[in-house]
DNA sequence: CACTTACGTAAGTCTACACTTACACTACTA
DNA sequence: TAGTAGTGTAAGTGTAGACTTACGTAAGTG
């Protein structure tokens, strides 16, 4: 749980959770969208590997990384707990003032 | 966002929201339930009003602290974003397993 | 007006961590 | 086998942050 949100409190972290989420992409291709060193990166990846936040396999000399979505379930677990309901209320009262102003369509769950 | 995910990656911060989430407390009520400084708590508090997860009111020389549920709705967000349906797919499922382990019943939202 | 209560704030310390450069390693290729 | 591509790891640096003690301050109380 702290491993979960030490990891994507890092905004570097969270940016490449979405590089990963829908694709997987070897360490190198995901180095390139950042302005800091490829090392940098590869560490970033370890916390987030060591979070259970992504999953990694090796292919030859590479190694691709893959968004682990089951890793944000404590967290989520943790919003529920003692927060859930109101949470949810909340929810669905912001959904309602958006919808009011903009007119824009909404999931609603 | 950031504010918000850095307050509650820290456990205590963690802990002094769960103290506050259902009753409103004076800063010394809920610093005498950890181990660590007064002020250190103090500082805590401050944390998490400036991340907007506790609301601050003053009773004559006290400050009472009340949990802010909406400060939670960016992280919520966040995890519906990109993640949203997947993981809820993966919590239906946890929560099937879970019945047919111990056989407890589940609220399904 | 002193004094006390209930706090926040300042300043300093120690550790965690995001980053850098340099190096090691593994798999493939000529 | 020598060389290269793709990557992790080691070691060092600078800064953020969680803590401490000491002090400041606002609101009640004799």
């Amino acid at each position: 749980m702290e491993a979960v949100l030490r990891a994507i409190a890092e905004p570097r972290r969270r940016a490449i959770l979405r590089l990963v989420s829908d694709t997987e992409l070897p360490a190198g291709s995901i180095a390139v969208h950042f302005d800091v060193t490829r090392p940098a990166i590869s560490q970033h990846l370890g916390v987030l590997k060591e979070a259970g936040l992504v999953s990694e396999r090796r292919d030859g000399t590479r190694r691709l990384y893959r968004a682990r979505p089951e890793g944000l379930l404590e967290v989520r677990a943790f919003l529920d707990e003692f927060w859930g309901e109101r949470l949810e209320a909340l929810k669905h009262e912001a959904e309602g003032e958006e919808r009011k102003r903009d007119g824009e369509r909404h999931r609603v769950d």
